[in-house]
DNA sequence: AATGAAAAATCTTATGC
DNA sequence: GCATAAGATTTTTCATT
């Protein structure tokens, strides 16, 4: 990876359907080369796919919470939750943590109402757990941009 | 939006570089109505764009820490801070909350070494904070896939 | 009001240099 | 890495429902 495969990345972080000609023209390159440089990228799992990015109001999902889970100690707990957690599409990213809480959620629903009866319905009863607190999104201060490439 | 356009999401969702003419297959319509639906998600402000997504390891952010920051209860004070974290690069997402923490971060550096240089660097010297507290970040348990689109 | 078909413009991709 | 050319795709236009 040098210079123009981290310009590269950076060119299709911002714009993800940039034709390769318009590609090249920024990363200073004609068509096949850089058209080389993307498939291989692509191979190599630098680049892992593209994503259309959708507003959340729009789609209903305009209501965001952060959800500290503890969960209990254990192999069998730990994998039940997290397999869990994979069948509930509300929420939208989940991570595991050293430390307490163990487990950090973001979910994303339409309005208060939606949130309270996912929560009694779907985050309570998860087995495993010991302690769910929420923390509602007052605003995104930073949108995601992608990763920084450093030079 | 009707069910089409939500397949249409849908699809972008998982492959934003899909073509036009594979895209109108998967939601039953020709090319021209499909380009056209697509196009209007667009101006709606629906779709917001399209990225490419960068396995984190491959450009040497693959330690991501969560950072919750307790922010001083005055307008200014969170004005600076906020715009304070759109010059921090490693800051991928930030979100203020309602109750405590004020806010949450979510970095992305190389390593420990790295995350240790940015804290005592960068973090606690942040003007208008009252506490800073770190979570490293053992495992992502839940991949970003984008938002559900309900029915 | 939205779709489908076909043609023109543009883009992708393979090949030879 | 470049230039070219063949093959796809996008995008416009116009007729259709």
């Amino acid at each position: 990876m040098d210079q123009i495969d981290r310009n590269i990345l950076r060119e299709l972080q911002k714009d993800g359907r940039l034709t390769i000609q318009d590609l090249a023209q920024r990363v200073g390159l004609t068509s096949s080369p850089c058209m080389r440089r993307v498939r291989q990228l692509e191979q190599d799992g630098v680049i892992q796919g593209y994503r259309a990015v959708i507003n959340p109001e729009a789609v209903g999902r305009g209501f965001e919470v952060l959800v500290s889970i503890e969960v209990k100690r254990d192999r069998e707990a730990v994998e039940a939750f997290e397999a869990a957690l994979q069948e509930i599409p509300d929420v939208i990213e989940a991570y595991r943590l050293f430390g307490s809480p163990g487990c950090l959620l973001r979910i994303a629903v339409a309005d208060l109402t939606a949130y309270e009866r996912l929560w009694i319905e779907r985050l309570t009863t998860l087995s495993g757990i010991t302690e769910v607190n929420s923390q509602i999104i007052m605003k995104r201060v930073k949108e995601p941009q992608g990763l920084p490439v450093d030079d």
